[in-house]
This record gives structure tokens, C-alpha cells and sequence, in this order.
DNA sequence: GTCTATATGCTGATAGAC
DNA sequence: GTCTATCAGCATATAGAC
């Protein structure tokens, strides 16, 4: 955006982390409004709803780490594939633990509103997966690519949540394995 | 219990299938109470409250499901511990599905009610799992159980959810590797 | 664009008859 | 033990001044 308005990235800042601790229907808008600065008001000045603004953050968040484990794979040496993957999710987390925290909270719900978009980016992932696995010759199967899926998603969320001084190539190791 | 309750069970069953379905909170004491063909009162009859009814329908899934895979590996052979804890585990998830896509969408949500019993149980799971690793001549360290953790379980949802034909074997394959 | 004040609907929970 | 009727609080969302 050419004028990016400060109020907007203000209060999905806040969002972001009152839903990564609480989660997003224990956060209320006024809590969202208070942490942030602004008015409730000014909430609904930019966006439609608490739902809306919700399902940007999280379909926002998944497509930045869809293209990043993507280009990630391109630029990845036959036999490492995996790893790099790996690698360059957990380091998107890194950049971005809230937002991390809030989809995997989010990974395994049905029935919600931002669900199509959620879906549509885990078959993203999981194809993904399974041109690396293949690019490092191994089994590439659905349930290969939702077990390296399930290992780096659970990896990363123990290194931000629990284990803060688990290395990165640690993470990395135990996952793509 | 001598003479069991047969609303309680009702009640409780129906609180699960919904829960699975559209999650914890966007489940209604009043569509609880409709499915299981009671009235509301009788639902507050039989639990204190919403949120202890949920926190027992959790507590007691992982209990079960923590218990059979420490019988598990007391039974497994070396060499194919892990495999024998994870075919428990999704055998589990089998048996009662509704209850565990509740607790997989749990699994990774702080600030519950019930979250302290459910951090308990998860060390029981990773504690377990690097016991399994060990007697297979494994990485044994924190990721390494994570790991294994979040596979099986993703891929456990994943054979539930959407791949209901993936077999058993497949996937204890893919998620004990 | 930002604020305050207000409306509206829903949900968990209770009271009390049967 | 099960029901119906009702309450009280809270959270989303809106209206409208500045």
C-alpha cells in the first residue's frame, strides 16, 4: 500500500498476540482495542469484524510460509530437500512467533470461517512436502508428507512455546528425519 | 459407577460429536442438550458447568490414550518400540474419533481451563515416546519426541478427517519413521 | 480517522414445577 | 431426574459527534 495506515498494522499486532496467548475467541475486541491504543471504534474503521480481521491474519500467514518452504525447495540440492524445507518454516516462525502460535492453534479446527482458505494452503504444504520427499528419495505418500507436516508444525511450536533453547538445526534434524 | 447415568452419557457423547465438528466454543450448551435429546436442565443436572464437562471428556481421552501406549511399549520389542506406540495410539483415535479430533484441536491451545491436566499428560506422551526411542537405538532428545508426537498425531487426524481409506499400517509407517 | 456511548443478540447458568 | 421459563452478563457491532 502506498499509504499504509499505522492504527491497521497497530491493532493486528495486538491481535496477533492476545490470540497467540488466549486464543481468538477468548480475545475480545476491547482487549484488542486497549492493547493497541485505539478506540474500539477504530477497529471496526478497519475492519469489517473481529472474523474478518482474524482470517486475514491467519490466511496471511499461511500463504508467507506456503512461498517461503516453496522457493525454499527450488533453491534446495537433491538429498537436503527435506531439511531445507524444514528449515525455512521453522525460521518463518522465528520471524514471526505470534502469528506461528495462532495457526497452529488453528491447523487441526473444522467449521471455522477462514477453513477454505486454511485447507487450500494446507494442500500447499502438503504438496510441498511431498515434491521434497521425492527430490530426496523417499517415501512420498499422503501420510508421509502429513507426518513431516505434523513433526515440524509440533517441533516448532515446542521450540516457541516450551523449549526456547532448542536449536534451530536441532529442530531442524528431528524434523525432517 | 454402579448405576450409570444414562442422560450423563447422552450428553457427553453429543458434546464430543459437536465439539469435533465446529470446536469447543462454538458449540452451545443448547445444541448439546437438542442432540442429545435432553433438556438444558438436565445437562446442568449432570455437570457443574460447560467447561467441566469438556475438561472431563479431555482429561479422560488422554488418560486412556496415555495409558495404552505405556502398555504399548511395555509390550513392544526393541527394534520396534516406536511403531507398536504409535499403532496404539491411532488405534486409540479409531476407537473414538469424535474425542480425538477434540483433543488434537486442543492439543496445541494455552490458557484452557483444562490445560494444566493437558500439559501433564503431553509430558506422559513425550516421556513415553523417548523411552520408545531409546529402545530402538533412536535419537531420544525433547525434539526428537515432539517430533514423533506431532506426526502421529497429525497423521492420525489427517487418516480420521480427510483419508479415511489410508490403512492402519500406512500410517504407522509414515508417522514411526 | 478517531473517539464515546449505545443497542442488540446470544449464551451460560439458575429457579422451581412436576 | 427431567422439564420449561427466565435471568444476567457480556461481546460484537453501530451511530454519530468531533
Amino acid at each position: 500500500m502506498a499509504r499504509p495506515n499505522v492504527s491497521r498494522q497497530k491493532v493486528l499486532d495486538a491481535a496477533a498476540e492476545l490470540a497467540a496467548a488466549k486464543g481468538i475467541s477468548a480475545t475480545t475486541v476491547d482487549e484488542i482495542a486497549s492493547a493497541a491504543g485505539v478506540a474500539k471504534g477504530s477497529v471496526y474503521y478497519n475492519f469489517e469484524s473481529k472474523e474478518a480481521m482474524y482470517s486475514l491474519l491467519i490466511t496471511d500467514a499461511l500463504e508467507r510460509a506456503a512461498l517461503r518452504i516453496r522457493a525454499a525447495l527450488n533453491n534446495a540440492a537433491d538429498g537436503t530437500a527435506v531439511a531445507t524445507v524444514v528449515r525455512a518454516f521453522l525460521m518463518g516462525i522465528d520471524e514471526h512467533p505470534a502469528a506461528g502460535k495462532v495457526v497452529a492453534t488453528e491447523m487441526f479446527r473444522l467449521d471455522r470461517p477462514w477453513n477454505e482458505s486454511l485447507a487450500a494452503q494446507r494442500d500447499v504444504f502438503f504438496s510441498t512436502l511431498q515434491d521434497a520427499l521425492v527430490r530426496d528419495g523417499r517415501e512420498s505418500s499422503v501420510s508421509d508428507a502429513a507426518a513431516v507436516f505434523g513433526a515440524m508444525l509440533m517441533v516448532g511450536f515446542e521450540r516457541v512455546v516450551f523449549s526456547p533453547s532448542m536449536s534451530l538445526e536441532r529442530a531442524v534434524a528431528s524434523a525432517a528425519r
